[in-house]
DNA sequence: TTAAACTATATAGTAACTATAGAGTCAAGT
DNA sequence: ACTTGACTCTATAGTTACTATATAGTTTAA
């Protein structure tokens, strides 16, 4: 299998694809005599597990570990359950950053009226003022 | 005065106020016989300004584009409000997908026994498996 | 055989900075 | 007068996870 057919499979762009392999998250593929990579099954399971770790929002270097740690099938998985704790953590901590904003905002947006002019628009006065 | 103190009374650092006069959210100032940037009091408002927005989470171009109709004092602000509307979406999107993914990273979380090794660990095992 | 479709590498761009190198400026102390 | 230290200047590279582009080589179908 070529590269452009391991990425319809996985739904993968080409580009993405090379880009993880130099950055060791798929191993370097064997060429064919025209110098193109060379993929089998392996490579659908694993590109697989990366997508599906990008979609959790996981860190290349997480994903990478992750990896790393399936290498080593007798060791205790409290490494990967660190991961994924840690993870779970961030993106806590993320959405209460966000509902904050998300009051700021539109505390922001209720202190202009419909029909003002930016010269005494509340939204303005209001950022130039606040303190940080 | 002159960019250290600038940087102290804003709590910016000296690099990022320099960048941001190189991405014209601050106007090119003069400069002193020793070629040093000059500051006055409108620079503290300005800069403070643009703090408050990055802690709002809006981008430089929104930022500047905010600044661009300051200077335009009598057109109705409209722009503006949809510029707040608009931020208040997509943080409210973006929250949504994180509580998405946090349910995700939980039940993934949760397929884990303590003391498993990573051979067994149904959290690489879902990864693995799981579709996009 | 030739054109289309695919692949290869290398490089630059994205956002909003941060960090570093190398050089010049200024104020205070000796 | 000289030097030291703190400050400033510009230019460049690095960060993340790609995407886009240019240029060149390969394979496949008509």
């Amino acid at each position: 299998m070529k590269i452009g057919e391991l990425a319809t499979l996985t739904g993968c762009t080409v580009q993405s694809i090379r880009y993880y392999e130099k950055e060791q998250l798929l191993p370097t593929m064997q060429r064919s005599d025209g110098n193109y990579r060379i993929y089998g099954l392996a490579a659908i399971e694993q590109l697989k597990l990366i997508k599906h770790c990008r979609n959790l929002d996981l860190s290349l270097a997480e994903i990478r570990t992750l990896l790393e740690l399936k290498q080593q099938p007798d060791i205790t998985c409290d490494t990967v359950n660190k991961i994924v704790d840690s993870h779970i953590e961030q993106v806590a901590l993320r959405i209460k950053e966000l509902k904050h904003l998300q009051e700021q905002l539109r505390s922001l947006r209720d202190s202009c009226s419909l029909k003002s002019t930016v010269n005494e628009c509340g939204i303005l006065k209001k950022l130039s003022v606040k303190k940080t």
